[in-house]
DNA sequence: GATTAGCACTCAAAAGCGTCGAGTGCTAAC
DNA sequence: GTTAGCACTCGACGCTTTTGAGTGCTAATC
């Protein structure tokens, strides 16, 4: 399995190459580009070596050598030089995840977008909180407009759901606060998956006054679970079109419909230990249709014990190196944001 | 400018012929498939003046003909024949903007993606709510997590944008009511823009208690305008990779950068008169990437006086019948929709 | 006078074909 | 163990030919 120096140096080169060009690459090219001693027979016997070791593949017999999954498994497990950032590029991370990250909005999309263009591979962010603490903390009414009340469920791990509930009448801003107060008091701690019946219970059948309002909240309760999903977003799309694997249009497409899947990405998200950095290689992905892609994901704690997880896709020819150095720069960004705010 | 009734006729099968095929035409597909009483010869005649009315192009010689953009114009605008929809696609529709419409998260995104499975065309839906009503009438704190407290800006218009607070100490729900009242009152009707300056007035340069909650609003609070945009989703887009005029790679990419941009979409959007259904062809969409594309866009207002636009893009050769006829029946089912809340 | 049949002409796309060159594998010499 | 040399492979490229759908025009027909 440890292949002697010199293979292992030859492989490496190979790998880089292809990763660069995406045009197999020939024992000449070696030869001239990379290991100048040796001469382009010698590179094509260790070449025909490591095919049959099952690290490179031929596309035909006379086309160059392209890394097989196994290859591209070696080159991030042993091969990987740390690729600094530039100056510039630490500067742009660092922004994204200043104080704007506590505009709930959609910092997941701006996230999304932000990596895509630094990296120019597609993005996805998710951010999930976990579903045992889907658990109601503090409910509040919100007058909106007129008859129209805003009601806002904060859970345990500070995650919020909010509808819009129709009264059908009038309630004075005060009543509202009063009714919320004691619901608040009185409903804390279930499961939001509880909170329709109990609701329900609650409001009897007496159509009038605060039980109408309470009648009108368990209308609008989500009624099962709720996924413990709080945010997903997909960005640089448009990215993968840039790559050579997919100048085939049906390709593309059947990638792209991947991400327009909700659960399809949640799923290539998911599989991925905590507070870590995961590549994950061609069938390794475990979608059939991600199978010639490469994964990268990295899951973040926030301080408010939601998960964060950044993944980027591409082309099993991915650079691992400049990936990796900007998902570990976006961890140390978000550690100095949360130590800023212990002070 | 009125054509007489038989190239009228040719004309609309030509253009039928076209959006259904993508391939230019020739006079012998006409004569066969819709104008059997008629030669392929006199067809020619009469698609040689359609050509010098300017309602056809020619590719090149011997290809067959393909609609100008003169000629949809004249389509969309006189000879379309409403396709009614089946029971299964009005159930649908009617589906998708029952109650659930209430629930605040992602209303947008979940029109975006249904339209567009129903019509094969990307679609994207932007709501925004009337700049001039971005106005204060209630602010709300609502306690998050330790320390930290949602707060909640609600306008005039019933736009709702929310920011989590850091207050650097715990603070009882109840002062954070009476917090919120006072303010409340004391800043209703500000414009959202001026809302940070008041606050850091109010505020002073005390740095205890109320003073410090004030101040830790005046941080994230948004200093500019804010833009009348609520919500912008778009769905579908791998639909586009299915149409011929998209096989070339570079076209898709173009495109789907288009619509990763959002100023560009809510340009795209936004060119319209409200209340209206209207297509745009070609050119008239406004942006040179979409000079190939058509999209028709449809507002409606919504019964809080936020105003939602729905746009299906496609290449100009569009099912221009059945994407109107959908449009309608979503206006239809909002109608329905507002009229059963006047209950 | 409108319609049609017939024919010459056009042109893109497909098919066929030789050439080129990057690549391999093998063998024999260093 | 390394390298030079050589025969062989095969896709890419460029060229020509063929094919076929289509046009435009003219002369005959209704």
């Amino acid at each position: 399995m440890d292949l002697i120096d010199r293979k292992y140096r030859i492989l490496q080169a190979i790998i880089d190459d292809y990763i660069l060009t995406a045009l197999p690459v020939g024992s000449r090219t070696i030869s001239r580009k990379y290991e100048q001693k040796l001469s382009s027979a010698t590179i094509r016997n260790e070449m025909s070596d490591l095919e049959e070791l099952g690290y490179l593949d031929s596309p035909h017999t006379s086309a160059g050598r392209v890394p097989s999954n196994k290859a591209y498994r070696l080159y991030v497990d042993q091969m990987l030089r740390p690729m600094p950032l530039s100056v510039e590029e630490t500067a742009f991370i660092n922004r994204c995840f200043d104080r704007r990250m506590h505009q709930v909005e959609d910092v997941s999309m701006r996230i999304a977008k932000a990596l895509s263009s630094m990296t120019h591979y597609t993005t996805a962010v998710m951010t999930r909180a976990p579903r045992n603490e889907q658990v109601l903390s503090h409910l509040q009414l919100v007058p909106v407009a007129d008859r129209r009340v805003l009601m806002i469920l904060v859970t345990k791990s500070g995650t919020v759901k909010q509808s819009i509930l129709d009264l059908g009448a009038n309630v004075a801003p005060d009543e509202l606060y009063t009714v919320s107060r004691i619901l608040s008091q009185q409903l804390e701690g279930l499961r939001l998956s509880e909170l329709a019946g109990e609701l329900m219970r609650l409001s009897g059948k007496n159509e009038t006054g605060i039980h109408a309002i309470v009648r009108a909240m368990a209308e609008q309760t989500p009624q099962q679970e709720q996924s413990d999903i709080v945010a997903l977003a997909v960005g640089g799309r448009s990215n993968l079109l840039s790559f050579p694997e997919y100048s085939d249009v049906d390709k593309a497409k059947a990638l792209l419909s991947v991400l327009e899947t909700r659960e399809k990405v949640v799923s290539l998200l998911s599989q991925h230990g905590e507070m870590e950095i995961s590549v994950r290689i061609g069938p390794e992905t475990g979608l059939e249709e991600t199978k010639d892609c490469s994964i990268v994901t990295a899951s973040y704690r926030l301080s408010d014990g939601r998960v964060n997880t950044i993944g980027l896709i591409g082309p099993t020819r991915m650079q691992y190196g400049k990936v990796l150095s900007v998902l570990g720069q976006v961890g140390k960004s978000l550690d100095m944001m949360l130590e800023d705010q212990k002070d």
